[in-house]
Order: structure tokens, then C-alpha cells, then sequence
DNA sequence: CTGGGGACGGGGCCC
DNA sequence: GGGGCCCCGTCCCCA
């Protein structure tokens, strides 16, 4: 199963929403309070955590993003609560050509094997090198031979690799990677498409855990599974069941309570 | 079945 | 314009 984050996000803002309703001191971290980077971020970080943990923060199952909101038909199945299902049936249609970022099988010969021509490469390197002849804006991209955008059509930059298309160069450059790879880890061959996701990847490998728990010490690799972590404890978690009002950690978990049939309803 | 951790990806903002 | 970083979100796996 790809894991596909192609669906946009619902809300209007970037910032989370918590962060909103708290008006933390530094919303950029309000919902990670005491986030204490134990190593390379705590010169960067450590003067911007934000003492008061979010506990009471509950997102009402109605409010949910992705979760019971209609849609435009434009957008594809959001993966609510009901729809899991047709999530991932809905994916295999226009994002399976956006796929070659995910190993659907961690068979190293088919992780180097061109998903475009087929061509299998002897590394990930050769891979992204040679994915690269394959991922250039597409002759309907509206570049003039001098490099500026067409006035006479909105500018659309297309993927080669899929349908997606955006209106600056940066933009499309950006989602070309996620198909290039360039980030090679030296230690398992793995690609990827950023060089801090290979970072927080080579973690897996040192163990390194930067990100700890203010509250019981343990310690994460990674910063959003610390952000899930501390919804543990809370008392009052972050997702709410709309028939119950059980409150969940995670949006997944409110998924599956949802599906096993507390609210049949809904 | 539920709760939680691990790993990871994309969009968007900031510098 | 590009890189770094953050947040949100998902999937998988395990206890």
C-alpha cells in the first residue's frame, strides 16, 4: 500500500489548530511543548518550546479535517473515517504513477528498477540518475525558450511522471525529487527525496533520538511521532468520537474506533 | 480490538 | 530560487 499524501490538506491555514485556539507564545511549537532535541537541535530549538502542554485541546469529530467534511468532487476521496477503503482503492487510479517514492516490496531489485521504462540501475544513485532523463517539464509547461512563463496560457508545469501539475518551476522541481531520489542513504542504498527525511532516516540506523518526552523521558527519532507520543498524555486526546465523545491519540485510531462500529450512524 | 511506536512523505513557510 | 524545517498525515507493526 502506497503511502500516498497527495490529498490536500482542508485546512485554511498551515498553522495547526491548535496552535490557533491556544495562541501559544511560539505557535510554531505550541503543540510540541518541552520538545528538548537532545543533540544537534537544542541551540536551535530549545528557547522555543512552550511550557503549557495542550492537554485540553479536542478536536470535535465534525471538526476534524478530512474526517466528515463534504468534499468538491475535484478532490479525491478524503480519507475519512468511512472511506478508508475507498482511499486506498481511490489512489490506485491517477497517484499510482506518483509512486516511485514508495517500496511496495523491499526487494532490493525492483527499489532500482526504473517504475517508468523499466530499466533496472545497479544503485539508487544510477536510478536517480537515470530517472532523471525521464523527469523534465513537460512540453505543455508554458516556458518560453528564454526560460520565463508564457502569458498566454496560466502557467502549468507538468510531471512527466504523473498527473500533477503546478504553476511555478520551484514547485514542480520540489515534486520531481520525490520521483529522482537523490538522497541516497550510504548505509542501506534507501533514496529519498529530501535530504533531513534521509537524516531522520540515517537516525534509524545510529539510533539517535533527538526528540524526548518532557513528561516520561523517552526519547523519539522522529518529532511527529513525539507530537503523537505526548497526546498519550493527555487526558483528554486530541480526536473525538462525534457518538461517544472518546477522545483518541491519533486520527487513525478515531478511524478504526469509527469503523469497528461505535457510531454506526455516522 | 485497541493503543502506541516507528518510519516515512508531501505541502508550505521561512530564511 | 533553493534549502531547511515544520506540521500533518498515513501505513505498518507490535504489545
Amino acid at each position: 500500500m502506497p503511502r500516498s499524501f497527495l490529498v490536500k490538506k482542508y485546512f485554511s491555514n498551515k498553522k495547526p489548530n491548535y496552535s490557533e485556539l491556544e495562541s501559544q507564545t511560539d505557535k510554531r511549537y505550541a503543540v510540541v511543548p518541552q520538545c528538548f532535541p537532545l543533540d544537534d537541535f537544542h541551540s536551535k530549538e530549545g528557547d522555543s518550546v512552550v511550557p503549557n502542554y495542550p492537554s485540553m485541546l479536542v478536536w470535535a469529530t465534525s471538526a476534524l479535517p478530512l474526517t466528515f467534511t463534504p468534499v468538491t468532487p475535484s478532490i479525491p476521496s478524503p480519507p475519512g473515517p468511512l472511506d478508508l477503503s475507498s482511499q486506498s482503492s481511490s489512489s490506485s487510479g491517477e497517484e499510482d504513477e506518483c509512486r516511485t517514492s514508495d517500496p511496495p516490496s523491499p526487494d532490493p531489485s525492483d527499489r532500482f528498477q526504473c517504475a517508468h521504462c523499466g530499466m533496472t540501475c545497479s544503485s539508487p544513485a544510477a536510478l536517480s540518475r537515470h530517472q532523471l532523463t525521464h523527469c523534465t517539464a513537460s512540453p505543455q509547461t508554458a516556458i518560453t525558450a528564454t526560460g520565463t512563463t508564457s502569458t498566454a496560457t496560466r502557467a502549468a508545469f507538468h510531471c512527466k511522471h504523473c498527473p500533477k501539475e503546478y504553476n511555478s518551476l520551484g514547485a514542480l522541481k520540489m515534486h520531481i525529487r520525490s520521483h529522482t531520489l537523490p538522497c541516497v542513504c550510504t548505509t542501506c542504498g534507501k533514496a529519498f527525496s529530501r535530504p533531513w527525511l534521509l537524516r531522520g532516516h540515517i537516525r534509524t540506523h545510529t539510533g539517535e533520538r533527538p526528540f524526548s518526552c518532557p513528561h516520561c523521558n523517552r526519547a523519539f527519532a522522529d518529532r511527529s511521532n513525539l507530537r503523537a507520543h505526548l497526546q498519550t498524555h493527555s487526558e483528554v486526546k486530541k480526536y473525538q468520537c462525534g457518538t461517544c465523545s472518546r477522545t483518541f491519540s491519533r486520527m487513525s485510531l478515531l478511524h478504526k474506533h469509527t469503523l469497528s462500529g461505535c457510531c454506526p450512524s455516522a
